[in-house]
DNA sequence: TCCCGACGGCTTGTATGTAAGTATGCAGGG
DNA sequence: CCCTGCATACTTACATACAAGCCGTCGGGA
């Protein structure tokens, strides 16, 4: 576990660091589902008190992505399967929401701005560089919500979405995965050209369901990271 | 202020009541918005340690409730209008997609249901009880995330409602504005029994932005209360 | 009178100590 | 062999002490 390399000395308040740090452990799950988290440990291991380490794992509680148990432990949150889908239900519903706005909205220099975009998710998507294409992606979707007038939805579609994260970076990259991306963001784009409000929201709502395609599969690879289904 | 009353001995951790207590305050325009929150006086006053104090200012923070400027002071956010707008735009998606599908999903046995909890609201409407009626209500929104098999979507909704309810305690009560809630909610469910999704929806957004009309009165009877608009 | 600088009092951020409760392992009795 | 009860080591929750930095005020100089 290196976590330890990601505190820089000026980065903001220690307790931030920390946060930013044990969230990206979650999500990559570098810190396994399940796995028992230590104040005391993690205080040593970065060198800061316990005290940043507590205000860091309080965000990260409210966030789901830990559970702390009094005078018993803090553990990472077991992925669960209706976590996931909560997820991506309040991903889709607010990004849904804000492309069939977008759709009326936008004008042709948005659409220049977004066609740019993809250009360069292809141009990564043919090196197959996933890293660099996460983040052009992201900012497709950040793009959407800006053009709406709703940069909140993207705030709030990614906080959740680590939960979503989580989940892919367990499944195996697939062959021309890349490719129906940025075939999947060039549809949204082409429905925001024709200003139609319904076509965009499809072509996104099936894009973004995308992702969830891979859980069955993630969960029969990795049984002990779910949590067992409670209903 | 008398806030010291909200503390109970057995109501959970000291930093989750003091939550609740600051929560509470500030939705209510007690703490009036740009006011500063002292971490010492409030554990004074509260007879805690400030780090419970600052436990609970971190998750209002998160919330925007308040904003923490290192070695300057914590001040309860100013009233603006971006975030009182990304407020509804977040509870709006999320209760509008939970109710298509609770337009599918319901049965006989759950629009009964609804149609109990309507009626009661209607009995505490006649009496003017707007304590009562404002739990009835919440009960009611909940229930069609429930109907949804989404109970995030009324978890997330209600937190983000807070910005909402600040804003609606700071307008006079309308006369038949009860009324007029409750003859809204009945569309909703009517069109929930036709299992019409796309007039559920038009219901029940119609019916959630009966809340913003009075914004633009609220702003100029309380200038003092918002922040000035930065676009 | 006006300007400038230093100092004191306040703030939040961090470190550390104290208290209380739970799981665990071991010893002893049935 | 199995079950029970206790000692112990560990956890989080809370309290307190210290560090670092901003703001206003007050005093001195021009």
């Amino acid at each position: 576990m290196r976590i330890d390399r990601l505190r820089q000395p000026t980065a903001g308040s220690a307790s931030r660091q920390v946060y930013r740090a044990l969230r990206e452990a979650i999500v990559s799950c570098e810190l396994a589902p399940g796995q028992r988290i230590s104040e005391n440990e993690l205080a040593e291991r970065l060198a800061v008190s316990r005290t940043p380490i507590r205000e860091a794992l309080i965000r990260l509680r409210d966030e789901r992505f830990v559970q702390i148990v009094p005078q018993l432990g803090t553990f990472v949150t077991p992925i669960s399967v209706a976590a996931v889908e909560d997820a991506q239900f309040i991903r889709e519903s607010l990004e849904c929401a804000a492309v069939r706005i977008a759709a009326v909205e936008a004008d042709d220099a948005d659409y220049a701005a977004l066609d740019g975009l993809i250009r360069r998710q292809a141009e990564v998507s043919e090196r197959g560089d996933h890293g660099r294409f996460a983040v052009l992606d992201d900012e497709f979707h950040a793009a959407i919500c800006q053009l709406a007038g709703r940069p909140v939805a993207w705030e709030v579609a990614e906080r959740v979405k680590g939960h979503l994260n989580r989940v892919r970076r367990l499944s195996l990259p697939q062959p021309r995965y890349l490719e129906e991306m940025v075939a999947e963001h060039r549809q949204v784009l082409e429905a925001l050209k024709e200003g139609d409000p319904a076509a965009a929201e499809t072509a996104l709502r099936h894009h973004l369901r995308m992702v969830l395609s891979a859980l069955p599969a993630i969960r029969a690879q990795h049984p002990d990271y779910f949590e067992e289904e409670r209903r």
